[in-house]
RNA sequence: GGCCCGGUGGUCAAGCGGUCAAGACACCGCCCUUUCACGGCGGUAACACGAGUUCGAUUCUCGUCCGGGUCACCA
């Protein structure tokens, strides 16, 4: 067989060769140790945080190393591929604050040296790299149709081998002559390029997963598709050819990959390029609701699959990213709490300390990450979020927030800035509630006073309390105020006391306080009292306490 | 079915032949405290199972079981 006429048989157009990809795309010039990485998402739906915790991944290795992490687009498969995928992904990211150092930056927009970084647009590579493997006698064309296909792995299943696909003797058009290929083309026949595996299930290929450590697995005997009847390069071939010329160092993806390892290794080394280091992610689970198992995170089943869920739901982006980084590396936790300031990218991330077991997505981990990063924030910086947050997803709070920032932002900074900031907010969707008392478009009044304090003892209390109260008092002239109305009304001022002697009592300072703060707020859990009433006001702050006195 | 990956408390996880088996979240108790929150202290709770190697196995080997993945002209 004429090997060279038969790849120029197959690709008359294609004048390129490997040698001249090989200048346009040289090896980078990058520092000893500095690791080239990429995520490479295709374009078939919304990022979902399986996606997030991979590119983490990717930036994160890439950054700890001083090296390139950059985006490519998937875009092989045109009947999975959706309208706005590429922006969604882009979005997505954004909306996080991840970033690529090149690849495609936006809908028809890249940067970087390596590209073209979307994959449909390559196909002149992909195309110069197969006609190569043709006439290196390596690839061959198959005209076998989607029926005879499926004849034969019907037969392979009933007949039980041990493997299933197309190779040796099911591998029917392996060993066509020139002329019967040339007949077909002729023909108009559809055909695909297959890639001639020369390798022999009894041997062994043995690999370093960064992760995993070694793994042994069976030579690729399979005669994998290279091209589709389209000319479109499969997954494996692209994947091959962009790596390679791309410079990738690292290929860092999901571990659903770790079984075509072989036949990407096979591949690697029929082109000639060298076999990048494979590190496979765990996946990132759920407790499946019905029946109480651990899965896989389901795009389709799982809302908060999708990265906007928390989007939606008001988490900071800041918090989603502490929480994956603390799943990729436990020893996370350790390094933010020494370095409590520090951008989460300066982490010396590490990817051989990643666990191969795959993690829970653990929300109430999430909401404790997020109410400690929340705690941290200036009341500028809650402000502005919640502003944001509420101008999408609440124009109500938004219009009442937007009217009075600086109000906001005083009742937003109420025990905060300070070294023991208070850790109520995890989302910003919970801030509504949070404040709604500050604001009479959203207070509900609720008079319910304590089952231990009559509502006498409440009437004579906040009677008490309008006659002593003074807008003007510093917060310990308010205090002791509060602590001089408990003798006279049965009360003690000391709880330590109360404790010892309740029987003495009809209640301590403690139960003063709460009627008070009912009356305020309609509520018996807030925030520095003394701080609520300054930002009401007097005015408002008598009529709440008249209204009560009315309604009890 | 073949091949492969994984299996330490409820969750995330350190551990790499000898540990009273870290830590974090959650939970419980106590302290601090005008409520709550914060903070401090303490507590409950784990090496899937069975063999083997070894003076000694959570750690190494094999088997079992249980999860997961993969076997497309999808990625």
């Amino acid at each position: 067989m004429d090997y060279n006429a038969l790849s120029e048989l197959l690709f008359p157009e294609i004048t390129k060769t490997p040698e001249d990809l090989e200048a346009i795309y040289p090896p980078r010039n990058l520092p000893e140790g500095a690791r080239v990485t990429r995520f490479a998402p295709s374009p078939t739906g919304y990022l979902h945080i399986g996606g997030l915790f991979g590119a983490l991944t990717d930036v994160m290795t890439s950054r700890a190393t001083k090296g390139v992490a950059f985006l490519r687009i998937e875009d092989t498969d045109k009947k999975r591929e959706i309208d706005d995928g590429v922006s969604a992904i882009i979005n997505g990211f954004d909306a996080f604050g991840v970033g690529f150092d090149e690849g495609v930056t936006g809908f028809g927009t890249e940067e970087g040296a390596y590209g073209p970084y979307t994959q449909s647009q390559r196909v002149e590579i992909y195309k110069t790299v197969a006609k190569s493997l043709v006439r290196k006698g390596l690839a061959y064309p198959c005209f076998c149709t989607a029926d005879e296909l499926s004849a034969m792995r019907e037969k392979q299943e009933t007949e039980s081998t041990s493997i299933w696909g197309y190779f040796g003797k099911w591998a029917k058009c392996r060993d066509l002559s020139f002329d019967e290929i040339k007949a077909k083309l002729d023909a108009g026949m559809p055909y695909v390029l297959r890639f001639r595996a020369d390798g022999n299930e009894e041997n062994k290929v043995v690999f370093e997963d960064v992760i995993r450590g070694k793994i042994e697995m069976p030579e690729n005997i399979i005669d994998e598709v290279l091209l589709k009847s389209d000319g479109v390069p499969t997954y494996h071939f692209a994947h091959v050819c962009d790596d390679h010329l791309m410079r990738t160092t690292h290929v860092i993806r999901g571990e659903e990959w770790i079984s075509s390892v072989p036949k990407h290794i096979a591949l690697f080394k029929a082109c000639g390029y060298k076999v990048p280091k494979f590190a496979h992610t765990p996946q990132v689970m759920k407790i499946d609701e019905d029946d109480g198992t651990k899965r896989k995170l389901s795009k389709r089943k799982d809302p908060e699959a999708a990265v906007s869920y928390f989007v939606d739901k008001g988490f900071p982006k800041e918090s989603v990213l502490e929480y994956l980084v603390t799943l990729l590396n436990s020893n996370f936790e350790d390094w933010r709490r020494a370095n409590p300031k520090a951008d989460i990218f300066e982490f010396p991330f590490n990817l051989k300390k990643m666990s191969s077991s795959g993690c829970l997505f653990d929300l109430v981990k999430l909401t404790d990450i997020s109410k400690n990063v929340i705690s941290v924030m200036t009341a500028q910086q809650v402000y502005d979020y919640v502003e944001k947050w509420a101008k999408q997803y609440d124009e109500e709070f938004y219009n009442i927030l937007a009217k009075d920032s600086e109000f906001a932002k005083n009742i937003l900074n109420i025990d905060r800035e300070n070294p023991k900031p208070r850790k109520d907010i995890s989302q910003w969707s919970q801030v509504k509630d949070y404040i709604s008392y500050f604001y009479d478009e959203l207070y509900t009044p609720d008079y319910t006073m304590p089952e231990n304090i009559s509502s006498e003892d409440a009437e004579a209390i906040l009677t008490k309390y309008i006659e002593v109260y003074d807008d003007a008092d510093d917060k310990d002239t308010w205090f002791s105020k509060i602590k001089e109305m408990c003798e006279p009304l049965g009360f003690t001022p000391n709880v330590k006391e109360f404790k010892k002697t309740p029987a003495d009592f009809k209640g301590h300072v403690g139960d003063i306080s709460t009627v008070i703060r009912i009356a305020v707020t309609s509520r018996t859990n807030t925030p520095d009292l003394y701080m609520i009433m300054k930002l009401l006001g007097k005015e408002k702050v008598a009529e709440r306490l008249n209204r009560t006195i009315e309604n009890i």
